[in-house]
DNA sequence: CGCCGCATGTGATTTTTATCACAGACAGCA
DNA sequence: TGCTGTCTGTGATAAAAATCACATGCGGCG
């Protein structure tokens, strides 16, 4: 059950939901259920069942593979707005998550349980094609990362990734070699050479970009 | 416009197909065309614009990125009864494909035209559900597979390549390799590391396995 | 048979990334 | 102010892959 506050915030990030029938969007709403969770919180792990489908209201997910050694590879984020589509899949094909999902801040959303979320799926078009542009989205982001990760190297990885930031980046070497599925050094040691090209200025939990068009160059290739 | 044998063997293929109601069934065969492409055809490439929804009746396609150098990764297989993911999202997404999909033997397949495709997904569930399916199927492939080429080592991707074939595998090294998205050379060493340990008996496009659990072990870790 | 094209073997070398092992540095806090 | 935990810099080394450069060899075909 939501309050108002929340239902309001929900359909803003949600304008599907808004193309509902009055009644169905009144007992979708009266079935889900408001979570708060807080920074750094497992919201799923791998190779277990899934519990519902997440709307996210505000924070973000890092939907990241393990490895056994302790590094990780950012597969993609969740933002409000976006829901997560390994949920999807999971309550589609009934199997459980292939990944883990962190709260990178704070988050606060509502879950939809799956029998809502099938009944949605079956009924609502609006829905439905939501879900779709999800799959389709995320499909063509992990086509990008696998071929990045098998093809090019790592520094123009991390050219890429920080062109992808707004400017004064706060960030540790180590969250971003976790994005890259790499280690803490060899993410300094090209952060150096970047600073040494007079592209970045470093600093504490900060990179600065200061040749945002040389940076980019050196990533397209 | 299909022939009665076509139609059939579609329908044998993709069951789903038959839960539509006659006179539906009727016009979307009606809109389909059949094609044949010999092995090698270039599918669908990267970049290029989506004709329509493949229906596969015979034959496979390898969907690849390939690099700059040359050098190319195999994203999946397709095979009849699964069409081609990659096409939904395009159809979904009105995107581009972003990988390059290739006959491996000869194909025959049944197309269907982009604005049948999306009345089925619109008017069918069983049709809505089975691509559904394919998604979820895919996603999970695709995470599998970018978790494979950021941590394991090629030995074990070599490894687990090989148990997945039926034994006397007949192929090149540097079709393995093209697989994998490494280069031939590192294959035939690696190929021959095995046969030293008595996993494999190689021969000239053949590989043999003599020690499938050897190799199931190798390959889990 | 002899030749040609592809498939494979292999050494040498380089590049890239990972690992290990610390040292210094900074920020917040007691 | 001094301590502590986290963040960062860096050298040394190892490991994995890629690259280059040929040699060898098999098989089919003219």
């Amino acid at each position: 059950m939501l309050d108002n506050d929340t239902r309001s915030r929900l359909l803003q990030q949600y304008p599907m939901l808004r193309e509902l029938p009055g009644a169905e969007q009144e007992s979708l709403l009266a079935s889900a259920n408001m979570m708060q969770l807080p920074a750094g919180t497992v919201v799923f792990d791998e190779n277990q069942p899934c519990q519902g489908f997440p709307l996210l209201l505000s924070g973000s997910i890092r939907v990241i593979k393990a490895a056994p050694s302790g590094r990780e590879l950012q597969l993609y984020r969740v933002i409000p707005g976006e829901s997560c589509i390994l949920t999807s899949s999971c309550l589609l094909g009934h199997t459980r998550y292939q990944a883990r999902g962190i709260a990178e801040q704070a988050l606060e959303m509502v879950l939809l349980p799956a029998s809502a979320f099938h009944a949605m799926l079956a009924g609502h078009e609006a829905f439905r094609s939501y879900v779709f542009h999800l799959f389709s989205d995320r499909l063509t982001d992990l086509m990008q990362l696998v071929s990045a990760v098998a093809f090019q190297k790592l520094d123009q990885r991390l050219a890429a990734l920080l062109i992808s930031r707004a400017s004064p980046i706060q960030t540790t070497h180590q969250a971003l070699a976790d994005e890259l599925g790499s280690a803490r050094e060899i993410v300094s040691r090209l952060l150096k050479g970047f600073a040494e090209q007079g592209w970045v200025k470093l600093g504490r939990e900060q990179i600065d970009i200061t040749d945002a068009t040389a940076l980019r160059k050196f990533a397209a290739l």
